[in-house]
DNA sequence: CGATAAGCGAGACGGTACGTCAAGTCTTATA
DNA sequence: TATAAGACTTGACGTACCGTCTCGCTTATCG
């Protein structure tokens, strides 16, 4: 959901730092008064352009929001260690903090102005939820394939109870996700799916060194 | 969030079929055109009413919608049987069927609507979310006390895990809530935190008799 | 082309000194910057208000402009001396001077704004072409049935003839139209349709006492 | 008001068709939307080629319409056979003509249009109205010269109360201008400024034959 | 004959104003 | 004092043209 639709080479080229500009812009204006009260008169004054500009390049003020988180979510890469432990923690930091970048609250608002509107509904989830989401699936595919998980394990819905966690609170979290949270997250989890827990409990100790010893414990 | 705040006696009295009328109307403005496309003028005309007769009963669109919803929600009671497992696959049930029971995609456009308006998000949660939240916190800490949990297991974090679940999926379900899936993530997660599932499964067993064998396996 | 419609009795009564305060504001605005340029923005500003209480009043911008005009125009009386010729360039000098008043080149562009617009086209025509034809056709019949006319005269196109000289000049003059060339046509006109020129002029020289004794000449 | 500016003689030469196409186009949209409605887009559009193409010929919209209507009025002559009620007439008739195959509604468009461009409005006048005074007042003086008119009319006020009739009821008609009309105008006007009007209309009626006996008489 | 200069189609550019919509507030007459 | 009614201020919406510009290409004239 980067650079706009082209077309064929003829007719004036589009004016790229136009591009960039709007963007900015909008992670500003974003970032002070959300994404309710963001108006593309604004947007635009700010970026030093006029509303029809953004209509050209973006059909909607979603689409125009939706590309500027996008380009601020970047291309976020997690690690693969072969530490089940360490992995899923270190991604999901990764992602949460990616995400804490992004002005607060829009993604809630944004996510749910797309109601009724499917096709862009998909491509929000596929810009920025799917990568994570993914993310964390070929995890804990690696992770079944080294056989650190049981065979049989659902790991979709595996999937979703840690990604769920980290999104549900991102969106409208009551409280921020914290390193704590996450490890802790992560360990009880696999004490439900592991074949065989202690040893990925050791395996992470030797390899990181501060994972705590006892899950969900205070 | 049910009749809005009344004033001195005298006077004429308020119509209180207009409160249900109007309340009426959002919801079945809610479910035609969405949250988004909501009118007050389009409720008003519905119940036979106009605008100010809408603001003197609630101060902003948002509250409106949040007595509507609440209404639809009623009052929601969720068992205590002694059995951990029932209890909490059953009470999740009971709390996904009442959400299902309201307009798609509505809580989400209210809950990022608040966004900026503390207090009436504090209200949104408390009304619509702090229940089940409640309840499965006063399961947890049921099944703690006689014995079914460790005693230093974090509640909270638990609870969030089986709750960001539930609210995630139906806030922004990519995949609707089943049965199964209460049941699977219930399963794995007192695996994390149970002192002894085994014995906590067959409980359940004898009580109710359809629970599985492999938590999470396919 | 005053006051726009009213409704029944309740709700909230309109705001009269809007309508006076835009009109105001229109006439400024056309004065200044002519029809072309006329913004309703601008006007709404210096009224004090926005575009949508124009639009309240009055349909299109033509409507609010034509309004301005009449307001501008008002009630012109023409006189009925029994003195034909000193009637005729007496009434017809009292709208040229009502049509002075009005700022410049806006009748024209309005007018011919009106073109596919048949119904605005006609309201204009009666509302400030029709009361100086008016006029000029009950002089002319006043004239007639007194004898100074011949009996089977085409008084249409007679009003015509000076109705148009006077408004054409108005809306489009390469030359203003002076009191002298008022009388001169009124002269010249009535050489050709008077059954007794002589005696008129005779008639008009003890009434009023400046008129030329020739007609059309230097 | 014929082929625009051309430029030093190196370099692509301009496409001669696409001048004629422009101005094809421009009659054939103001035929069919009028003239506040007439978009340059679609101007090139229909003559196959774009706006760029037309600016490069012709500064603005006014220019582009006023050369359109100037190639429509085309090369009217008129006629000098000595006979003043005969001459006035037909030439009348032929200027009305070639007015009435313009697009209705088009010149008075364009004429309020030239509000505040004073260059643009003599070209205009020049190029369209003046052809018609012009030839009137040549008749006129001809006629003066050859005796049939007192020596000292004031011609310019004679030309406008003819030019007057026929323009203004071309530019903003309530009524259509007849052959009738015409000659009942015509006639009248003699009476005011001949210095023998029955000599002419004896004159007319041997050279043409259909003159009517009593001006402006029903 | 190759450089140069303009015209060409295409289409995006910065702008201005449009006419509309809904929000939330107010003022009335009536009950 | 609440009601139905409806006008009020406010502010943003998405669209339509304007007149200009920058492309990549074609077509002529000139050196």
């Amino acid at each position: 959901m980067q650079a706009p639709q082209r077309h064929g080479g003829s007719g004036r080229p589009r004016d790229t730092h136009l591009d960039t500009a709007l963007l900015d812009a909008t992670l500003a204006v974003l970032g002070e008064v959300g994404y309710s009260r963001l108006t593309l008169e604004q947007v635009a004054r700010r970026a030093g352009t006029t509303k029809p500009s953004i209509y050209r390049r973006w059909p909607t003020r979603q689409h125009l929001v939706l590309a500027a988180l996008a380009r601020q979510l970047g291309d976020v890469t997690v690690p693969d260690t072969g530490c089940t432990l360490c992995d899923l923690g270190e991604g999901l930091s990764v992602f949460v903090a990616a995400f804490d970048r992004m002005p607060p609250d829009v993604l809630g608002s944004l996510l749910a102005d797309c109601a009724g509107r499917p096709e862009l509904r998909a491509e929000l989830l596929n810009t920025l939820f799917e990568p994570p989401r993914c993310a964390v699936g070929h995890m804990l595919r690696s992770a079944r394939d080294r056989g650190d998980l049981r065979d049989d394990v659902d790991l979709d819905l595996a999937v979703d109870l840690l990604g769920s966690l980290v999104h549900y609170r991102i969106l409208f979290g009551h409280a921020p996700v914290t390193e704590r949270d996450i490890e802790t997250a992560v360990e009880t989890l696999l004490q439900g799916i592991a074949t065989d827990y202690p040893a990925l409990l050791a395996h992470a100790r030797e390899a990181g060194g501060d994972s705590p010893t006892h899950p969900l414990h205070t």
